[in-house]
DNA sequence: GTCATATTCAAACACCTGTTTAAAACAAGG
DNA sequence: CCTTGTTTTAAACAGGTGTTTGAATATGAC
């Protein structure tokens, strides 16, 4: 491995660990460098910029993550039956493929977007979409599939709902994860967490629609 | 009103716009000052820091929205028949409420704690516990009647997922309208988007308990 | 009006941020 | 060996942060 690969490996390493910890905004750059035990220049040499830093760190995961769902969304479809449960499902494998980038990968994978959402608004969002569009909108198709009779808009609601269930969990997951433990004498909460949220995230999507809507429509502006 | 009190009002005032549409951390005291046509030393004198002004901030609305929860809660639990969907819905008077406190109140209050949930790590939450412990208690105490059957843990779960869903929501709340304006041609998004939260999130967390979880445990982790 | 108190104000403080510079160290090919 | 190009380094840059200071100004009670 050249000098270069090395000290650029090194700042990534360190970056990921702390985004998902901080958040983008709240790691400096002589955190970073320090941590690496690097020059706080390099991260300039290198990436150009802090953003570029932080394209870097996110982009290493979704070319991981993004392929594994998509052979998972094609395998669920080839198979017939879907469900919401079935494509919540999805997501599992991919998650967990992520350990090959680095171990705790999901967690941090899903912290890294969850702040990435709430911090650099839209950018993130954005260059997801013209990067992995297309797997974005398959999940979405198969959305449809799996609950026919609800329209569109209901359905990009519930599932970007899912999805800021799914990010806020994770990145609260720590705090929630040492409450467990309090609280409950439940020695490894963690374990569970990820199925608990994905069983709550798929009873919320194919929840019956507008029922519950139109009958208070009236009342809230 | 004494001079004293005009500052303090519009410190409070432009903080709590800016905070929620930067976030807390991404606000300077600087920018608060400006926009208050105020000194920049009179949030030290006035708050003591910038924490303090924070505490403040989020202090006047959680004063109105706690108070007026619980009586919705009482309400509810007197006139028998509690329903998950039914206490969920005892959140939107309240939040309505804090229009009283300033237009847009509700949505400055949700991005709020939004942004104290994920920044001041732990922090908001150890404060509004202790300050109103009692109703949020309440609150569970309503949702273990609504879901007799559920262990404490689940629900415990489920609702934090639950609120993370409300917040996360609010907090890119700005940014889905627009997309969905743009993509759905629906004129008028907001006014339904927090009824289609509360749908999602009840359904949410009176999900069918652990049939899901039981038959997938085995593979994961 | 006077006095004590409460409040404002401009300036400075100490520290942190991302970025740039120019010299030094290193690498590898001719 | 020397030269060319790449990478590392320490230092400085320009600007932002929350907080403190001490003098100036208002306020309100006697």
């Amino acid at each position: 491995m050249s000098k270069a690969a090395k000290t650029s490996e090194q700042i990534l390493r360190a970056a990921e660990k702390l985004f998902s910890e901080k958040g983008f905004e709240a790691t400096s750059l002589r955190e970073i460098t320090q941590s690496a035990d690097v020059n706080l220049a390099s991260v300039n040499y290198h990436f150009g910029s802090k953003k570029g830093l932080i394209q870097a760190v996110v982009e290493r995961y979704q070319r991981v993550f993004m392929p594994a769902l998509s052979a998972e969304l094609k395998r669920l479809e080839d198979q017939g039956n879907v469900s919401t449960e079935g494509i919540v499902q999805c997501f599992v494998g991919p998650l967990a493929a992520l350990e090959q980038v680095c171990a705790g990968g999901a967690e941090i994978y899903l912290k890294l977007l969850g702040y990435g959402y709430s911090e650099i608004q839209g950018h993130l969002r954005k260059f997801t979409m013209q990067r992995f569009g297309d797997v974005v909108q398959h999940a979405f198709r198969l959305f449809q599939t799996a609950n026919p009779s609800f329209a569109t808009e209901t359905l990009f609601w519930r599932l970007h709902f899912a999805l800021g269930t799914v990010l806020f969990a994770q990145v609260s997951a720590r705090a929630l994860i040492e409450i467990a433990k309090a609280d409950f004498a439940d020695p490894n909460p963690e374990a569970y967490m990820m199925q608990r949220l994905l069983a709550y995230v798929a009873a919320g999507i194919s929840a019956p629609e507008a029922t519950f809507l139109s009958t208070t429509r009236s009342k809230v502006v």
